[in-house]
DNA sequence: CAAAATAGTTATTCTGTATATCTATTATCG
DNA sequence: CGATAATAGATATACAGAATAACTATTTTG
């Protein structure tokens, strides 16, 4: 987010400003490149009017028919009450549907629908290309080691506190 | 963002949810492991009332003093009427000030003030452990990879729309 | 069976981002 | 010079994302 894409280089800063403090911190280079991926990202899913929440939501019940709200919560980081917004919206527009659990009446099994199925393959492939473009240029052992230090920072978050 | 760093883990999860459609993506990765940085980054800057923009605000106007406030959303990549309320916040609290340009009444000159410069030394060393702790056990030669690919990530991400 | 736990929902709040519009000032050029 | 453009900052507004509390309906447990 912030920046988006659009052409805008009406700017010769005289004095370039100084980010070498910020610079140092991996984190920092993380935050500006992700602005550049979600930013573009969201290029990409918009002919399919999806967001990234919305397009993850809709990878994830394909992938996985028959999971609970709580469920694709959990896999997604996403607050139960959160998420019902997300489905909500991918259920009125006939992508994926609720299935009552005969078994257990408090939860839904989500399913995708033939048309949500195949939003998933057209937004998939978007993404594909998107990443292609993106990340063109990028050796298969910078991106394996990128892979590897973003597997690790991961694993940071899930037990660990102070 | 999303999870936060609160130890959580009542969840064993019957089926563990297929995302190897998502794991496939860089993007997906770079989310994830961002998230984790946020979450701890603002853990690290709570003690400080600061927020990721309120202490990078914080240490660009300490780096460049008499940086006016378009330079700074410029760099920070956030927009002007946004960028107005992180210096209202920063000048309440005494960190910055804006001063009067005569040249051009219509800029401001930012500058820190000396409980500010005070209160960036200190997150600065904070983040500085805050990054150490999260990335311990990264080789020099994997940051520096990580770097590269964030960096021509964010070249992408200047001019170049479709 | 009563009490606790779980699934989903509703309501509410906060942060971050984006756009349009306004005032004041400075720069441009006819 | 003076009208007009552009620039700096501010205000108002809107929306997406994220977080918490509290509610209903179920199921599980003791």
């Amino acid at each position: 987010m912030t920046q988006s894409l659009k052409s805008k280089m009406p700017k010769p800063p005289h004095a370039p400003i100084d980010d070498a403090t910020l610079r140092q911190f991996v984190g920092y280079h993380m935050k500006r490149a992700f602005n550049v991926v979600q930013a573009d990202l969201g290029e990409t899913l918009k002919p399919f009017e999806l967001r990234m929440l919305t397009y993850t939501a809709l990878v994830l019940v394909t992938d996985n028919p028959g999971l609970s709200q709580s469920q694709l919560a959990d896999a997604m980081d996403v607050e139960r009450p959160n998420l019902v917004v997300i489905v909500d919206e991918l259920e009125q527009r006939e992508l994926i549907l609720r299935e009552r659990v005969p078994t257990d009446r408090r939860t839904y099994a989500l399913k995708t629908t033939l048309k949500g199925r195949q939003l998933y393959d057209a937004a998939v492939q978007a993404v594909k290309d998107h990443e292609q473009r993106l990340l063109q240029g990028l050796d298969v052992d910078t991106v394996a080691k990128v892979l590897d230090a973003m597997t690790l920072i991961q694993s940071r978050g899930q037990g660990g506190k102070a």
